[in-house]
RNA sequence: CGGGGCGUGGCGCAGUCCGGUCAGCGCGCAUCGUUUGGGACGAUGAAGUCGGAGGUUCAAAUCCUCUCGCCCCGACCA
């Protein structure tokens, strides 16, 4: 048995755990520019369902798709103070364009607040006219120091939406509303159990007056920030005169928002799911739902269990998203270990002996080996599989539920606060004041992933740092 | 940008300290045969500017200098 059949136990090295199941189940690859990666078309087919969710549940919110350019002048950054002191670091610039020297560079956009709040300004005129409610789907370039595939690459791909409001309130309720969608899309869709929160001051977006985040626990207990929405209060409106003339016949700044979610989710699905194996992807998601695995050895037995194949793959398709591994050069064994590396969730075994008894094999894949498997007949073979699929998406949303609930524990003290992030996420009162949070970051390593907006479940409390009355407690965690 | 590690057929690596039949192993790949219900086996075969550039030497994967890239840990961040 050669090294390169076994997988890093989670564990253990859980980032070569990690690069393994990306790199393996063909997820992606590194590009030959520094920081970035090719998602291959595995990774796309997967990105393209998230893609697919989310935009269902932006068009029942009333948004709209939209394109905006690349390349933003420079100076557009310059307009809002907060926002350039966040970006001018990591921003890629094109200074050279038809062989001469640009008079003004161009910024490869690293979000899209600037250009598109520029276009805003020439739009909105009127309270008729709003709310705007659009959503960009495209990537983004920001030269971080440090990269991994899906986590944080240099180019990363995304949506973005962007809104205008007539009111403070309504903006507000936009951010939350987006977050809200966020957390229902992780939590449904990807069986990722998120927790919603406010960022703190020292952890909010630059630019925003306040941003919200949805966090979710991977393998290694490090907490991953899977989604971010900010409300910008009149910052942006004002920076890039985005104004309506109100009922009053009065002029108005919009009050606007922006929110995100990017192919970092790809990598949130992969540490919060995988396991020895490899992949485990959530029915909804997965590119396939079901392989389908043909078993023979004559040319006789070859051709009614393909014929069964045939059958079973018709009955399938197009309800559920299946493929048929058919290859006669690889062993079927060889089959069901590469197909749950890459995680599809369900696997339907065809031999002799299922065509004989009219049956198939179900073997999920988020209940690896003999325990996994069960029988159901040809006929209605659809229905079983329907109902297998549903079932295997809960029982990943809940075994992850149950995974990140263990893990989360309160803390009263600092020193408890630094036993508990070692090894998963601390609940614990913090007072407000950024030298506290400083500490405890000092302290612990950990960062202040958000203060949930559900308080429940926990009395007045004192800041672990300095025993002043605190008013809210955060969730604290390592995090990637 | 600091600290650590690594660049040798497609992938994973040995060889580097101590220069000289070291161009090698496993997997993969190709052909043929036997196999096929949990990563099959045998035979034969193809494939490598040893990351790049300079230098030392009779001789460099190996020593020296510079350089590029990747991974991990920090700082930064979706």
């Amino acid at each position: 048995m050669s090294e390169d059949k076994k997988l890093t136990p989670r564990s253990e090295d859980f980032s070569a755990w990690y690069n393994e199941v990306v790199v393996r189940a063909e997820l992606a690859d590194y590009a030959p520019v520094r920081g970035c990666m090719v998602v291959r078309p595995y990774g796309t087919a997967l990105w393209e369902n998230i893609q697919g969710q989310l935009d269902r549940r932006f068009k029942e919110t009333g948004h709209q798709n939209a394109l905006f350019p690349l390349l933003i002048p420079m100076s557009f950054f310059e307009k809002e103070k907060d926002h350039v002191e966040g970006f001018s670091p990591e921003l890629a610039v094109v200074t050279h364009g038809g062989g001469k020297e640009l008079e003004e560079p161009l910024a490869v956009r690293p979000t899209s607040e600037t250009v598109i709040g520029y276009m805003y300004s020439k739009w909105i005129r009127s309270y008729r006219d709003l709310p705007v409610l659009i959503n960009q789907w495209g990537s983004v370039i920001r030269w971080e120091m440090r990269t991994r595939l899906f986590l944080r690459t240099a180019e990363f791909y995304w949506q973005e939406g962007h809104t205008a409001h007539a009111t403070s309130q309504e903006a507000q309720e936009e951010t939350q509303r987006m977050l809200g969608v966020y957390a229902d899309f992780a939590i449904h869709e990807a069986a990722v159990p998120v927790v919603e929160g406010r960022k703190s001051e020292t952890e909010k977006f630059a630019g925003a007056q306040a941003s919200y985040s949805i966090e979710a626990m991977m393998g290694n207990k490090w907490a991953l920030q899977a989604g971010t929405s900010h409300y910008f209060g009149q910052n942006f409106a004002k920076a890039f005169d985005i104004q309506y003339l109100d009922r009053n016949n009065e002029l108005q700044h919009c009050w606007t928002t922006s929110w995100g979610l990017s192919t970092r989710m790809v990598g949130a699905i992969i540490m919060v799911h995988g396991d020895d194996q490899g992949l485990r992807l959530p029915p909804n998601l997965a590119p396939y739902q079901v392989v389908i695995v043909p078993i023979w050895r004559s040319d006789d037995e070859q051709t009614a269990v393909l014929e069964a194949t045939e059958r079973v793959r018709r009955a399938l398709t197009p309800r559920f998203r299946v493929t048929v591994d058919d290859r006669p050069e690889v062993t079927p064994g060889y089959k069901f270990n590469e197909w749950e590396m890459r995680g599809v969730p369900l696997r339907i075994e065809i031999g002799p002996r299922d065509v004989e008894k009219q049956h198939v094999v179900l073997a999920r894949r988020d209940v690896p080996g003999k325990p996994g498997k069960s029988f159901a007949p040809m006929d209605g073979v659809a229905e079983a599989v329907g109902d297998m699929l549903d079932t295997i998406q809960a029982a990943m949303l809940a075994s992850a539920t149950a995974f990140r609930d263990a893990n989360i524990h309160d803390a009263a003290t600092l020193e408890e606060l630094q036993a508990i992030v070692a090894d998963g996420w601390a609940r614990a009162y913090w007072c407000g004041d950024l030298a506290c949070e400083a500490r405890i970051k000092e302290e612990s390593r950990a960062t202040n992933r958000c203060i949930p907006l559900d308080q429940q479940g926990r009395g007045p409390g004192m800041c672990v740092v300095c025993g002043e009355p605190a008013q809210a407690w955060s969730y604290w965690a390592r995090a990637y």
